[in-house]
DNA sequence: AAATTGGATGTCAGTCACTGACAAGGCTTC
DNA sequence: GAAGCCTTGTCAGTGACTGACATCCAATTT
């Protein structure tokens, strides 16, 4: 019970991870990752409404972290430095989830049909941005653009760091922060 | 053969998005479209490679015709200036679609699983831009973010205007570009 | 302790998206 | 008219997902 390892759920996302780097996503069936975690195909289905879903499990942690921070920050601060400051307040969260993120991501992006759901689940992110930045004050068009904005640029922040460690995340999004105000 | 409605696959387009508007996608089956355009199901998926790609046929248009745009534009042009330049030429030819995909997008937009799809069209799209500004001599991680700003900014205009005619989509482009600026 | 109840899991049958292999028909070309 | 190509139909199979129902087990309840 509060083992959280030991768990059915966790089984199977551990079960799931394994095999999609062993014989790729679209080889491994849900029957194969229930059964290396030891239950049912049913069963799989009953914790992850599609087969996708097994990998994209942490977003409400991130979502929370960036939604409170963006709630947060200082009066009169212009969208997209509230966004970036977001950004920053959850590096060390993202460091120290780095060893799991690092195969989960290159077994995404080794798939054309978890690309298509990572890329809603960052939409999903950027909306619940825009909506923290209008309780703010910012009307909603610009709320939205900003919040795609900054979404962009952290993602692309956030792979290329998952790809080589070397320059930071913090750094990386000076960087990026840099090319976007250069852009103007 | 030098019917183009009477061709099979546009057959096809066109009794996938009826039903889609009459039923649904979800519940809406790949043998009865084929079964309304007059073929069978075996055939619908020698047209299209899945049932979504039924919605997804004339990005290739859009696409050749913004990247020809931006490899046209002047020289020293910055690069967000460019892709707006290319984004208003191409308002034309979305005005003369819009009829097609007014319905097209009210089903889109009704349909998680195929917002998902748009969502990795429009990134495709995003990419070949960014791959046409690196061509003008843009380094890669600029190249990059102005790609997904300028997509963002187009999608937003785009949908809206799908929504209700109202303000022209060059206005929309306008407004949305003025958004921008006031944004940095 | 026996009965009960709720939650998690297994079982089974079914639908539907999608694929490979092969056959059949029509149209062109020689 | 035969040969060959292109399009379509047919058939069988896999795998994702769902609903209905049975079962088991642990925590209460009496």
């Amino acid at each position: 019970m509060s083992e959280p390892g030991s768990d059915a759920r966790s089984r199977l996302q551990q079960a799931a991870v394994e095999l999609f780097r062993e014989r790729g996503y679209d080889r491994t069936t849900a029957a194969e990752i229930a059964a290396r975690a030891g239950v049912t195909e049913r069963t799989f289905f009953r914790y992850f409404p599609d087969k996708r879903e097994v990998l994209f499990d942490g977003q409400a942690v991130l979502k929370d972290a960036l939604t409170a921070s963006v709630a947060g920050a200082p009066a009169g601060m212009p969208p997209l430095a509230v966004l970036f400051r977001a950004f920053r307040s959850v590096t060390q969260l993202l460091q120290a989830n780095r060893p799991f993120a690092m195969p989960r991501q290159a077994v995404i992006s080794a798939s054309p049909t978890l690309r298509e759901r990572e890329l809603a689940k960052l939409e999903a992110l950027s909306d619940a941005l825009a909506l923290a930045l209008a309780a703010r004050g910012v009307a909603e068009r610009p709320a939205v653009l900003a919040a795609r904005i900054g979404m962009a640029a952290f993602a692309q922040a956030t792979l290329s760091w998952l790809e080589s460690e070397a320059p930071g995340l913090a750094e990386r999004l000076d960087a990026i922060e840099q090319d976007l105000k250069a852009l103007l």
